[in-house]
DNA sequence: CCTGATATTGACCGATTGGTCAGGTGCTTA
DNA sequence: TAAGCACCTGACCAATCGGTCAATATCAGG
């Protein structure tokens, strides 16, 4: 059973998608070609053609994985205990962190999802949003029915900030680290704990 | 001097750059052809090299002017008068409805962005930052030294919280608009309205 | 050992790519 | 009128593209 090759059953295709994957995270669709991918893959450029039809094919099925193990990333950043604002705090942490560690599959869902015209599998790409959004938005709730927070704000817009500092953060932060009024470049952990203090808190002293 | 077609000095080169730009703003840069530009510009592929010596310089072109007309539009939005908190609402609501207003300059200079490997031209794309940043890191300061802000937070900060709030608004309402709990993705005023609320009030209430 | 299925390959295909080139406009100046 | 020049073109080029195909390895089960 055991081959000295490891030669799992789906290698070939595995070997594949992994290679493909990286060259489309880096790349364009139009911009990596087959061959390359078979290149990068240590397999000739017909052999990818036995395990999938065409490129779109194989391009989708990329994208189907990385969404989904991007997802799977994601949602461990979930996780409640303690008070709402600990929540929060943990949350906008662990899904930075999620993120910065998954660049190339989070650089290739984003891609797909700013593609304008050829909507190839927003679907995918969607649905990590879906469940950020709504596991987010129900702490947020949580919070507001606990009282811990004000009543007057729109959870799901608060969800919209926080994931948005995160995902601005991450496109960013090449730009922000040459940029010398930004100290929090190479600090995420610092970043979005203050981030989250803002949102707490807010700009103005509470002098009312 | 006045000719019948309007040949005005450096027609052809602008409809070369016009065309380009439309393309290169809906797709990637391998995935638009020299004669598709050509197509789309009215003439002949081989005049294009007349103006520009390859495909690059030509994209590079295009980028340099897309970035020069975005800093254009984006500055509009930095304008103070009345309470620093006026002009923070201020400058949220134009900075959104300048990205909405040229999306497809947005477009393309935030693909240059994102772009890994090949910063073919990052330093114009950057350019528009760093203005946008130092401005509106300007008005927090002024906000904290006038006293109407607390000074224990980064004033670089905000300003990332701002910038990414409107960004990822921009980049993501397509996907708000058929998701539920979202009621805002066709309503960008009421958004940075929201937005900028929270962030002088804060979540949490007032009660210390 | 044979057989059939799965993997894998190099050679090849038509189409398209970025880019070149020789030549043809038409206007300006001498 | 002739020369010069910016503008513009169709035809052409080698290279690469996505994709096909016939010919092989490889190996399990009978």
């Amino acid at each position: 059973m055991d081959n000295i090759q490891a030669t799992a059953d789906g290698d070939g295709r595995q070997r594949i998608l992994a290679a493909a994957e990286k060259l489309f995270s880096d790349k364009a669709f139009d911009a990596v070609s087959m061959s390359a991918i078979a290149c990068a893959a240590g397999i000739s450029k017909a052999n990818i053609y036995h395990y999938f039809p065409n490129k779109d094919t194989l391009y989708l099925a990329v994208l189907r994985m990385a969404s989904h193990n991007l997802r799977a990333v994601l949602n461990e950043a979930v996780s409640a205990h303690g008070s709402v604002m600990d929540v929060l705090r943990h949350f906008a942490h662990n899904h930075l962190q999620a993120l910065l560690k998954k660049p190339e599959l989070v650089r290739l869902v984003w891609r797909e999802i700013l593609e304008k015209g050829a909507p190839r599998a927003q679907e995918f790409a969607e649905q990590g949003f879906a469940d950020m959004f709504s596991a987010l938005v129900d702490v947020l709730k949580l919070g507001q029915t606990r009282g811990e927070f004000r009543q007057d704000f729109d959870p799901a817009l608060v969800a919209t900030l926080l994931l948005g500092a995160n995902v601005f953060f991450f496109q960013s932060r090449d730009i922000f680290r040459h940029y010398p009024p930004i100290t929090f470049a190479d600090d995420p952990a610092g970043y979005d704990a203050g981030i989250v203090e803002i949102l707490l808190r807010g700009l103005v002293p509470a002098t009312s």
